[in-house]
DNA sequence: TAAATTAATGCAAACGTTTGCAATAATCCA
DNA sequence: TGGATTATTGCAAACGTTTGCATTAATTTA
């Protein structure tokens, strides 16, 4: 173990000949130290390379200037784009952010909510796992008044600062547009029902069918992990017999580029014979052949809000604050080929060689 | 200010009527203390919810248990994909990650090498900006003997451990694959040749060239930040006017696909009139009409190298170890119809509507 | 059974800050 | 000029752990 000769106010304090608690204050330009002595503390400071050490003014002051993030993964558009937004707003207001995954693990959900608890981070943001629906493994930060807020995947009937995408209206929205492109048979790929984001689309889609005269029938939603490979294999099931439907409603992007490559494998044509909606506007779907259709959910508002609320809740009076609001942001449906009408661009031919 | 009523070691070992440092070694498993004290004490622990503040045994052993983690963005492929699984492996050994972005600014990067110092991380990952040519701002770690591994975007002359992907070879065999699929006019799109990566490949492209008798020409190769905008742009200059190239090799993917939209446009057919080869193997180049070929970096495999090696930095013996070494993670050619030749898909026929 | 060995526990300092309060120095006002 | 005010600085405790060393308790051995 090399001596990490760590220079410390104490250093700076004995070479000016001056107490630990001024040169403190100096370098934290506290209203009562002179300006002389300011400058005398941070000349030797930068002299000496003097840095400091967060975990002992944490340690006083019981704040880590850190704030704790628990996505399910990084590597998914709709979460890396929050997580960039939420990284970045937060450095300007001085705070780290610790990035977590729980790789949809609530085992793992659990063991970083307590590390993160350890580390005392100053509030927690998370996007839950598909599956969690016991939430006790937050109440530490609940208890001890430290800022938590969710987004996105949020917990149902866990009294939390929640911000949300409007999952019912899309889900409405998307369907809604299908049925007006002229589709009579709509299916929907729905993620898991334990997660509320899903069941809150499910609704919309039926809402939606039911307003125009359709049914929804239960053989027509799939409720699955929405992965590429279930994608495929839902793909089989739905085109393995007749009827086919006409338009598809997937719960997430990825799903509905695999269903657009099935098509084009299976020579189904898009839209022709049949219609796709994704969600989230991942970019891939506009550079896949043709462009998908999909749900903006526009990440960047919901990072910053988030990082709003975040931060009305450390510097506020937590008080007053109701401890539990619900924030919706808006959702936007970008349309493009893949559910286009007939008289638009459907005609359009695309070749290659 | 609410009253945070933090349990503390203090609190169980009054309980108990033992002394803190029994608590604190039955609670760290230490051999010297009896299975029934340690077994009495975790008890009470759970029992008034005790957590223990990482920071106090951060100040006082000197270690955070933190690793941080320089990228330009999280939101990029590559990046992303490394940051994800540095972050898994790195939970495996008990290691939180503190992820940073510098979004490409040189002066960000300063920042946040001050401030996770501040933090007394344990160990510190980067992946630097394109524009970075100084890094004295790194000095304060290598000084102090604290783990510093650099990957993918490593600095020149600058001694510390760098692990990078074979951007010579990528280089290299991506030019010869064209080549050999009957490109004459090969253009290369390049990142800045501030970041050595970049001049490796062309490095390597140069050399393919010249090896197979073709001559580069200082007006086929583009230096450019490789976003959408520039790489439109920079097609637009490139057919502008005759003769075209009927080979690109662009030095990241976002710039192939760009290559690949604005030669749809255009009516210029991949791989027919043009091929082409990108960088990464990002997914997306899966998706896209015509898939698109390129290079795969193994980020996964780069990622495991990382931990590994900064657990030999954190674990071993500093003293036996060489501060500076490079190691390199293979490249693969992934091919892909954007560079077939005639003879193979080539005249497969593709058809919408 | 007493001495010697081993096992278990306790004391107190240390880690590097911040901050309430006390103390001193500088300035002001009449 | 001296008392009052204000501007600076210092003292010492506190934040919650860990750990070397000393101490006490339990066990073994002769």
């Amino acid at each position: 173990m090399s001596k990490r000769t760590e220079k410390t106010i104490v250093d700076i304090a004995e070479e000016l000949q001056l107490s630990v608690s001024t040169v403190s204050r100096a370098l934290n330009d506290h209203p009562n130290i002179s300006a002389r002595t300011k400058e005398r503390v941070k000349k030797v400071a930068k002299k000496i390379g003097y840095r400091p050490n967060a975990l002992a003014a944490g340690l006083r002051n019981n704040k880590s200037k850190t704030i704790g993030l628990i996505v399910p993964r990084i590597s998914m558009f709709f979460p890396a784009t929050i997580s960039t937004i939420i990284q970045n707003k937060l450095q300007e207001f001085g705070y780290n952010l610790i990035i977590c995954q729980s790789n949809d693990s609530y085992d793992q959900e659990v063991a970083l909510a307590n590390t993160l608890y350890s580390a005392r981070v100053d509030g927690l943001v998370v996007s839950t796992t598909l599956y969690t629906t016991d939430f006790s493994h937050f109440d530490i930060f609940r208890n001890n008044n430290i800022p938590l807020v969710f987004f996105d995947r949020v917990p149902k009937d866990y009294n939390v600062k929640v911000i949300k995408g409007d999952d019912y209206r899309g889900g409405y929205v998307a369907t809604t547009h299908l049925v007006e492109k002229g589709c009579k048979d709509i299916v929907h790929i729905s993620g898991p029902l334990t997660c509320c984001l899903y069941s809150d689309r499910v609704a919309g889609y039926k809402a939606a069918l039911q307003e125009h005269g359709l049914t929804s029938k239960k053989n027509r939603i799939f409720y699955q992990e929405l992965t590429r490979e279930n994608a495929w294999q839902t793909c089989e099931k739905i085109f393995g017999h007749q009827p086919y439907p006409d338009g598809i409603f997937a719960s997430n992007d990825t799903t509905a580029i695999t269903i657009v490559e099935y098509c084009r494998k299976m020579n189904l044509r898009v839209p022709e014979d049949v219609k796709i909606v994704g969600y989230s506007n991942d970019p891939r779907t506009e550079i896949v052949t043709p462009p998908i259709s999909s749900i903006d959910q526009y990440p960047a508002m919901m990072g910053e809000r988030v990082v709003a609320v975040l931060m009305e809740l450390i510097n506020g009076r937590q008080s007053a604050e109701p401890r539990y609001s619900q924030e919706i942001i808006p959702i936007q449906l970008i349309e493009r080929q893949s559910s286009a009408g007939k008289s638009k661009t459907g005609k359009k031919k695309l070749t290659l060689s």
